[in-house]
DNA sequence: AGATTCGCCTGAGAGC
DNA sequence: TGCTCTCAGGCGAATC
């Protein structure tokens, strides 16, 4: 379940090894993905140098000149690197990119909620990236935009949180981490929570990641070949799946609500 | 426009 | 052991 940091980690994996470097092949195994691969994406990357890999929310978007081939890692997705000659072929393996001097990228992805598309040079951003709000650590993400952004809006704090036009990047997890380090209930109206709260949201959205992204690069050195899949960095989450456990802070015990069919998990003494 | 709900998927875990 | 059921969740699409 891939959330920004693991995105932002594979980035950080898959570029020392990637940029700068020309696509020998691309091959597809299995192009059911959320969209299906385009059949002609092997021809269009085959040959093409990788000038940047850059990240917009979950997507990563590797730059060829003006085009761009965007991958995107769903909840099940992984592009990890290899190094030495390919390994076997193992179920749900999707795509390998091979690139000049042997090294591969295999995407994988076993519940196929990813995509991998092409997007050509256009003076129109694609539909997909056209209507993203800013990145969390955007200075433009700050307690007036939020401010105006929310203060009409009558859902939930935490939905509003995980809405992408709002501000990308924040999945169940983290929406449910930084609400409780900003001691703010995920139910409360979004245009309800004061400027200064919402201060405080988008310094811990901003804190939770960058802990998340720390501890997703402790994992890189064993990223490439070995066993190091960038997947869920286990921080010692103080609400999330902690229903009927104690508060961490308070000893209160954490509960749980569904919000827009989510598990939301909060601290009743904590969060008001 | 914003709110709300649905559905796509497979694997893991629980219950029987 | 093996079946069935539930849940996980990003996010686009459809509906109100």
């Amino acid at each position: 379940m891939p959330e920004l940091p693991e995105v932002e980690t594979t980035r950080r994996g898959i570029a020392p090894h990637a940029l700068g470097r020309r696509i020998a092949a691309l091959t597809v195994y299995d192009p059911r993905l959320r969209w299906p691969v385009p059949a002609d994406l092997p021809e269009r990357v085959s040959g093409r140098t990788i000038d940047a890999i850059d990240r917009r929310s979950k997507y990563l978007l590797l730059r060829f000149g003006a085009d761009r081939m965007l991958v995107h890692l769903g909840m099940t997705g992984s592009l990890r690197v290899y190094t030495r000659p390919a390994p076997e072929l193992v179920k749900h393996d999707h795509v390998d990119i091979v690139l000049d001097g042997g090294t591969l990228l295999r995407y994988h992805d076993p519940r196929r909620f990813g995509a991998m598309l092409w997007l050509p040079a256009s003076p129109d951003e694609h539909p997909l990236l056209a209507s993203l709000g800013p990145e969390p650590f955007d200075p433009a993400f700050d307690a007036m935009y939020l401010w105006r952004t929310l203060r009409r809006r009558t859902a939930a704090i935490k939905l509003a949180l995980m809405d992408n036009g709002v501000v990308v990047g924040v999945g169940n997890i983290y929406a449910n981490e930084a609400l409780f380090r900003a001691g703010i209930r995920p139910t409360t109206p979004a245009g309800k929570v004061s400027r200064p709260r919402l201060a405080r949201l988008v310094d811990e959205v901003r804190a939770v990641l960058t802990e998340a992204i720390a501890k997703g690069g402790s994992t890189l050195r064993d990223y490439v070949d070995a066993t190091g899949e960038p997947g869920y960095f286990q921080l010692a989450y103080f609400v999330y799946g902690r229903d009927g456990e104690p508060c961490r802070v308070c000893g209160t015990t954490i509960r749980m609500r569904r919000l827009g069919g989510r598990a939301s998990f909060y601290c009743p003494a904590c969060q008001r």
